[in-house]
DNA sequence: CCGGATCCTGGATGATACTG
DNA sequence: CAGTATCATCCAGGATCCGG
């Protein structure tokens, strides 16, 4: 597929020449949370262009990656178990890049599938197994999100935007990019509810406590915008 | 730097933004085994283009990902500490793509950085910490390796191509391109010394076993080659 | 020799229009 | 809905040249 080859024999060129080029970890991470039709993903990579998307899935489908489904009205891509096997890279690159997206543009905009996966990057099966199931629904401006935690397992769920305070859901709160913020650690719960960055709809408000200890990406130290000549991240050390 | 922006606010964007264009993975790879200078990397990637590795040498460090160090005699390019976060995320990709490997052209180099990562994304912790301390001395076609494998962790040292059997080690052995098919369980010790994947220099032969339960990339499945119309791998299901 | 910078070309990417 | 077709652009790739 990747016309260019790197010439090399390693597992890590054999994983970018397999999903190195633009936009196709993009698309695996989108069907890593369910299948998906072409219309969908479409749609959770607004800026791909079209006949991208297409030349992607076909090399993706190519590459044992994606399998394309008839369904009663069109067709649906899914992730191969092959495919699957790239959660682990997927999530620990989110991971990596969440603790600088602090100097993204916010103004971007947040998919339903974008924020699913990384809630799973975030999640600490640890925290989480210390405690009882709980469950979060998450209200975003143009969509809803359910996640049940229990016993050091994760399961995230879309919900209707304009969905009801679920009755089973311990705590509600409506939420937008900057969630980010809370799960990097950037600011703690409090301060989340001060910035009006998380309102809590619903339930007990000091599970806010518990939610920031389950979903949290350790930065290993804080960068700051802007890189030095010398490429030092950080204090300005000069 | 991305010149062409994914548009979206998410992790994985970010990751790939700042390390998903062509070649800056591998650099990023060949840097997590140690310290290089500019010709270093353009030996160990040996078909990057010398205007690539220079412009991606300048990202990297505008990102704050490389460090430019003078040296005595020239430059020096290192990880920071946010670059060297990269670690798992590469050695997730490492794993992924080595299971694939089998269809990759053999004949293919295989360089000294590569394959200590290979081995730093193949090691068994568990498997190792069972064990006494062992050492293997490995001698490949163009360089030596050196692995400590001690109580869980793992240390892997460049020997030069013509090192005599170290003293210390337990076992040496030749091998070269072959070993991935050891590491990924395609052959089995005893294959690997059958087929002269492996030629035992010096040490005890059983110790090959230990080696292959402590270098072991899972394979979740085997993958056929090529793959069907319908992106399915493995038997031809028709 | 090290550490790049420059120039040129072809193929990948991106935007848009159009179709089974 | 699920793409294909067309065309402009831009970056990767390769060769060459340059300064210390």
């Amino acid at each position: 597929m990747a016309a260019r080859n790197y010439g090399q024999y390693s597992g890590l060129v054999s994983a970018l020449e397999q999903v190195g080029e633009r936009w196709a970890m993009l698309i695996v991470r989108d069907l890593l949370v369910g299948p998906r039709r072409y219309s969908d993903l479409k749609q959770g990579l607004p800026r791909i262009p079209t006949n991208i998307l297409s030349t992607r899935l076909k090399d993706l489908n190519q590459a044992g990656i994606v399998r394309r489904m008839p369904l009663a009205h069109g067709l649906v891509y899914t992730l191969t178990d092959y495919g699957r096997g790239l959660e682990d890279a997927i999530l620990a690159l989110e991971r990596w890049g969440f603790t600088a997206l602090d100097e993204a543009d916010e103004s971007d905009p947040v998919t339903a599938d974008s924020i699913s996966v990384a809630f799973r990057a975030a999640f600490r099966p640890d925290a989480a197994a210390a405690a009882f199931r709980t469950v979060y629904d998450l209200l975003f401006p143009d969509f809803g999100l359910t996640l049940v935690v229990d016993g050091g397992t994760l399961a995230v769920t879309r919900a209707p935007a304009t969905s009801p305070p679920a009755t089973s859901a311990h705590l509600v709160f409506a939420t937008d990019a900057r969630i980010h913020d809370v799960i990097s650690g950037r600011i703690d719960a409090a301060q989340s509810v001060q910035r009006a960055a998380v309102r809590v709809l619903s339930g007990d408000p000091v599970l806010l406590e518990r939610f920031t200890q389950t979903f949290r990406v350790e930065t290993a130290h804080t960068i700051a915008p802007g890189a030095e000549n010398d490429g030092v991240r950080g204090l300005s050390g000069a």
